[in-house]
DNA sequence: CGGAGAATTGACAAGCATCAATCGAGGTGG
DNA sequence: CCACCTCGATTGATGCTTGTCAATTCTCCG
């Protein structure tokens, strides 16, 4: 991992063909990607391949994406090589968009995956032109932050358990299935660094899960959750 | 603690006599007070007193605010009555914009604090019509992503004298004072629960630091940094 | 089939939380 | 003006969760 930013295949795309994931406000159903529809025709599809950086912290911000396909990892890293995932990011997510004038943090590729790419300078023309558009933007960043503090609880208070119940709770609910078939496309190191432990730490607690009969492993980042009760009495609230 | 949010007094207000607090940031330096001025006539001037909540997690938000004196943190609180600090503000500092229809914190007095309470209504309004405005809010906004960012590497890779180092740098550098006079306003267990530790603990760091000689405590809210330079090598990168 | 990276499992140590008691400061009332 | 009272801060002793180190096993691909 960690190679250049080198973009397989830049072709021009429409949002035309993107599947549509509407956002789960209660107030009003904004379509993502009717939102930024205005975008598409300065949008530019590439490809990046699993483990290949976007963009890394400290670098212009250039450009906006919004993530077609695959999974991303925002990530913040230390000089002595550990790593912070701050966030995963899934297929119709925003990246960038909330952005200064330099990224804070980095995104990599967690599988390959493929993401609309737009000139920052057209961003920021549309958010004063068009006010649904900013109003978006400006409900899925306070959505970012939102999710940013309640990820502080959990870093703070709660037990490798608690945390691990609700990851997985959590990738199960955003992938909306109800069946409980979690598909992660993260590593373990991911997954430890996104919640603030150690990689052996996450091992010992989905051992536990599957002793107890709460989850099962049918592959290596393929988890079926099969009491979901027993799950969420050990996430506790929140 | 805790009681209802009374206010003392509300009398119309004004921006012009807030001092004025410049945003640090490189590529423009724009004005907090004057980015917002367009608010000051839908403004009134509140005070709160100490311990006093402003407004509670999940209730509607129907107000922005802006804090002109005084300190605020931003909590949330778990069922069993743990709290967590996800945020302190000082005077200047913007409270409710980045809020979608619920406020998913609580913001309570530190201190005695005065600040001007906005309609939402005016603040939506503003946003639409002031790209100067809108612009600024945004900025906010990510500057409150990357600090929670920032502080989930804190939280996950950090050691308790790091943290309290990286605490009292960073109070410091907020304060602007170059003389290393720090007010904390904030109880130790607000810092604990701020820095993810138990209040024990940043006591007994903070009396390390006073061995070390690289503090002084001048009284129990009033710290002197004397050898800064220790103080940063625990800290360590950002 | 074999190799390399990832995941698992075990043993051990340590940092920090927890419990408990004392100390200190600030504010009120006599 | 001083004593007292209460809340917050400090300091000490102890245990536990979790990180770290190490070895083995597993899985995915070529």
């Amino acid at each position: 991992m960690d190679e250049k930013p080198n973009m397989l295949e830049t072709l021009p795309g429409t949002l035309a063909s993107e599947h549509d994931t509407t956002s789960w406000t209660k107030d009003a159903f904004v379509s993502t990607a009717r939102a930024i529809d205005p975008l598409a025709g300065h949008g530019l599809r590439i490809a990046v391949r699993r483990g290949q950086e976007i963009f890394a912290e400290g670098d212009a911000a250039e450009s906006c994406y919004r993530l077609a396909d695959g999974s991303i990892r925002l990530v913040k890293l230390m000089a002595d090589g550990r790593r912070q995932v701050c966030e995963f990011l899934k297929a119709g997510d925003l990246l960038g968009f909330e952005t200064d004038d330099e990224y804070y943090f980095s995104a990599e590729a967690v599988n390959d995956c493929t993401l609309m790419r737009y000139p920052r300078r057209a961003v920021e023309t549309l958010l004063v032109e068009d006010k649904l558009f900013a109003r978006h933007v400006r409900k899925v960043t306070a959505r970012g932050l939102q999710g940013a503090y309640q990820r502080m609880v959990l870093l703070c208070h709660k037990s490798a358990q608690e945390r691990i119940a609700w990851f997985l709770l959590s990738m199960a609910g955003r992938a909306g299935l109800e069946n409980g078939d979690i598909h992660l496309p993260m590593t373990r190191t991911d997954i430890a660094n996104y919640l603030g432990m150690a990689i052996e730490t996450v091992s010992r607690v989905l051992g536990q899960f599957k002793q107890n009969g709460a989850i099962i492993q049918k592959s290596l980042n393929r988890i079926q959750i099969v009491d979901r009760d027993a799950l969420e009495l050990v996430r506790g609230e929140v």
